[in-house]
DNA sequence: CCTTGACCTCAAGTTGGCTTGAGGTCGTAG
DNA sequence: CTACGACCTCAAGCCAACTTGAGGTCAAGG
């Protein structure tokens, strides 16, 4: 539980598998907390792996790092909001891209070449 | 049918609800073909406005201008990869975006004060 | 006659999420 | 001694998809 806890940023990159840039980057833009130094040098709370995790698997979601900072930051629980928002966003998306699906299976039928060509797109 | 059919630059905007800048942009990058000047100012050719509106369309299923341009132009059939794809994107996204759902859920069970705080982020 | 509006070009700016490069400090290993 | 690796800073670069700005042409209208 001594000092020695703390993680130099290359153990940080390594354990998340982010780069040392990356960790950098999200400790100037205060996504991650801002870390102690020793000489200088930057020393992670073995926390931080987590939170780094947690980041990365948000952005996977589809979340900016703003709006990874505020889920985190929040205690009014607007995180719900946010991940509502995500989900009705994913949704409409999978459902335009449903409707592009039928659209352009329809334009193979068509058997007009390319589909730039069909009349079902160059007419609507 | 005579050439005032073709369409000065604004109408394209007007009748597709993006703007004169993005119709250039759109020219310039040849997601639309270029269109035939008529005294230095361009006049396009009534389907532009279906293709920009597939394009838009396109967009807001995700994909890129590049992907949308390789798809219009498609003879091999390749969009169906593309579209396959991106299906796959979108289902790993929401995915991940119903486990931190859960996870989320969990954190507030919790009572832990903030997100960032809670040990269900801080050890993972 | 002069302004307004629609159009033009070309260069540069914007945002997000980083990376890259130049130039410097340490401490340890050969 | 010197080279190496890990770290540092600060500035600049990169990509996509546009927007903005400066400066110019041209026709119609008050």
């Amino acid at each position: 539980m001594s000092s020695t806890d703390l993680l130099p940023i290359g153990e940080v990159a390594k354990n998340t598998g982010i780069s040392v840039s990356a960790v950098r980057y999200y400790e100037e833009i205060g996504v991650i907390s801002s870390a102690t130094r020793v000489g200088g040098k930057r020393r992670f709370d073995p926390a931080t792996i987590g939170r780094v995790s947690f980041i990365r698997r948000a952005q996977e979601a589809g979340f900016s790092l703003e709006e990874i900072g505020t889920i985190l930051d929040d205690e009014t629980g607007i995180w719900r909001v946010l991940v509502d928002d995500k989900l009705i966003e994913l949704t409409e998306r999978k459902d335009r891209l449903e409707t592009m699906i039928s659209m352009l299976a329809e334009i193979r039928e068509c058997g007009c070449g390319a589909v730039a060509a069909c009349p079902l797109v160059t007419t609507s």
